[in-house]
DNA sequence: GGATCATATTCCAATAACGGAATATGTCAA
DNA sequence: TTGACATATTCCGTTATTGGAATATGATCC
């Protein structure tokens, strides 16, 4: 029983390495699938099949003009993988017991952290 | 060929959801097997592979004790996958024409994004 | 050593994801 | 309508992944 009935889930649509140079190819813009296909250097049915399952979750937004289908990303639909990894990141500092990890991290915010 | 030859990264490890709870329930402290089978009530082989799976990837830490094994959650290694979401973070509000989603962010943190 | 506890590994069957090739569907132009 | 173009879908073979049962490995205790 491989993964959970599949790319039902949006971490699982992720988990494809294609499928996240297709989402941050579609973030900034609406591409047409022609475009995926000549910048990701991917074969068509290869990418449309991707694609399906992007939208399948919900991970893209499509438009068509014409004989074209505009893919876009929906950025929000990543909000999730987003929020979960976010749980970990009250125990940054906790786990390295060296104190210099403090100088790479960005800005942080959130508060909390003991 | 499902997924790029399998768990060799982070985000294939990761879109197992029991996976997801095993690192969720280790992140703040470090436990023996026996516990997460207990807490996520799932068989012990199961756990066992699912945490052979996340040892490979790094995404685990383990240390042996007697005839116990106490795992902990390697939080750094969860890291990539909060910068690649990171990515879409400054096309959050771009997208949503409507202005109200502006209403249904808790507190984001982070600075940044326009 | 032998028994027992804790965890890991192996074997198996079922499932489905992926790539590639071929083909189908849909749209536009003439 | 026919033909060309853009994208989607289907079919096929290969490969992994998963859960379950059984078993193996390692450690402690007597």
């Amino acid at each position: 029983m491989p993964r959970s009935t599949a790319a039902a889930d949006v971490f699982n649509a992720v988990a494809e390495p294609r499928r996240r140079d297709i989402l941050v190819y579609l973030a900034s813009q609406e591409r047409a699938v022609g475009d995926i296909v000549a910048a990701l250097e991917l074969a068509q049915p290869s990418v449309s099949k991707h694609l399906k399952v992007l939208r399948d979750v919900g991970l893209v937004h499509v438009r068509r003009d014409g004989r074209q289908m505009f893919y876009r990303t929906n950025v929000e639909a990543i909000r999730p993988i987003q929020e979960w990894a976010g749980i970990f990141e009250r125990f940054w500092g906790h786990q390295l017991s060296r104190v210099k990890e403090r100088a790479e991290r960005p800005s942080s915010g959130k508060g909390g952290n003991a």
